[in-house]
DNA sequence: ACCTGATTGTGAAAAAAATAACAAAGATTA
DNA sequence: TAATCTTTGTTATTTTTTTCACAATCAGGT
């Protein structure tokens, strides 16, 4: 634990594979739930059994992230976890604002989650005279209408879009309009933005989707 | 829009590749939003368009479910948004519990959209005495103890897990030995099931992860 | 001091997915 | 009626991702 084992950031960074971000993640969570069994190691064949993927795809996905893995012993679980957090930027505190205060917006309000991932919720946002005003996880609901005022007074970049469906491009041509920079979008519906933005779809449908296929072949 | 212009529904299925089946729901969102506007067609590179992918990537996607597109002419809405629902088996009711009635346990089973593609959780329950008994979205919470009985009752392969992170895996023990042929993970932690259990996570810091590195870069 | 066997890490091969190229069809217009 | 031009749909190519094969390392035991 005294010498460094990560090393080479992110500087030699040839654009790490979208499927190797998104599995990071996962890993971390396992990690951390190792660790507070009090291990100290970890080989990329456990960690691979456990995803069940192939360990050498384990071992390209943390050679990412700079960790380097010591032969017959493993990963350092505590490297591992800094490593991960510092490449994800979870540790980095990004500012968020979220637009439509429904079951959903409020579900990610009250959500410890992305706090502890380095999101931070500073304001929200809703149309209908019933939530505005109101309180959710300690954050007030504003009218959209001050979101112009609010994102000049707050810096933020990211803004979380849980309005309907229908909603979902009008908000997205707001936040544009705006100053975000990254679209987080909770709804099925596909947004236009200007090439520069950051847009992440999260669309629950599509693992339905899979879902149901899976079931109805076995 | 008088001769089916759907054909080999499933039997000439040669195993849908994964990420076609994760972009029809996209697909089917957009075209039921277009059907609204009173849109009678549409063409492959609108499509495409609209995602930000390949028009011929579009074309082979939508051909899986078994429509044909008429030349310089498109695809009829009515007939894919048909089409698409039947292949993905948004139409056919699938029984679901639920587990963990927190703040995305709640919303979840207030949120219209899985009855509409077809899910019906039809109980849900929780291990804390504080939301045992409440009802939520017209369901009364069970305490967990209960899960037996009930699924002997009531007929479902599906279980949804939203409990906290660390107790996913006895949740998943717990529907695995009760007889759920599916699971659907909403915690970011891995599950171990046998071999033919079907699991699919849903994983918010996936997506995070790919926001916060796009945006690091740009 | 020397095996032994588990483990990392890398480069090659295979598989999967996306894109490109092109042929065929058929509205639409001249 | 013929020409044109958009669009589907198929086959080939390229790119991306995963898996395989194997060399190098080195803890732990003998």
């Amino acid at each position: 634990m005294s010498e460094p084992q990560v090393e080479a950031p992110n500087f030699i960074n040839p654009s790490v594979p979208e499927p190797t971000l998104r599995r990071l993640p996962g890993y971390l969570c396992y990690f951390q739930s190792l660790q507070q069994n009090h291990l100290k190691y970890i080989s990329s064949s456990v960690i691979a059994h456990a995803f069940k993927i192939d360990p050498t795809l384990v071992t390209k996905d943390l050679s990412y992230t700079g960790v380097k893995g010591r032969t017959k012993v493993g990963y350092s679980l505590e490297t591992l976890i800094e490593a991960i957090v510092q490449f994800l930027k979870f540790n980095q505190q990004e500012n968020a604002f979220l637009f439509g205060v429904g079951n959903l917006g409020k579900a990610l309000l009250q959500y410890d989650g992305l706090r502890q991932h380095g999101i931070k919720i500073v304001a929200c946002f809703d149309i209908h005279p019933k939530v505005i005003n109101t309180t959710v996880a300690g954050l007030k609901v504003y009218p959209l209408q001050e979101f112009r005022d609010l994102s000049r007074k707050i810096p933020a970049r990211l803004g979380v879009i849980t309005t309907p469906d229908n909603k979902a491009q009008e908000t997205a041509d707001l936040l544009v309009a705006w100053g975000m920079k990254a679209i987080w979008n909770f709804t099925p519906q596909s947004i236009k933005v200007p090439e520069k933005i950051v847009v992440v779809n999260t669309n629950i449908y599509a693992d339905l989707a899979v879902i149901l296929h899976r079931l109805k072949q076995s």
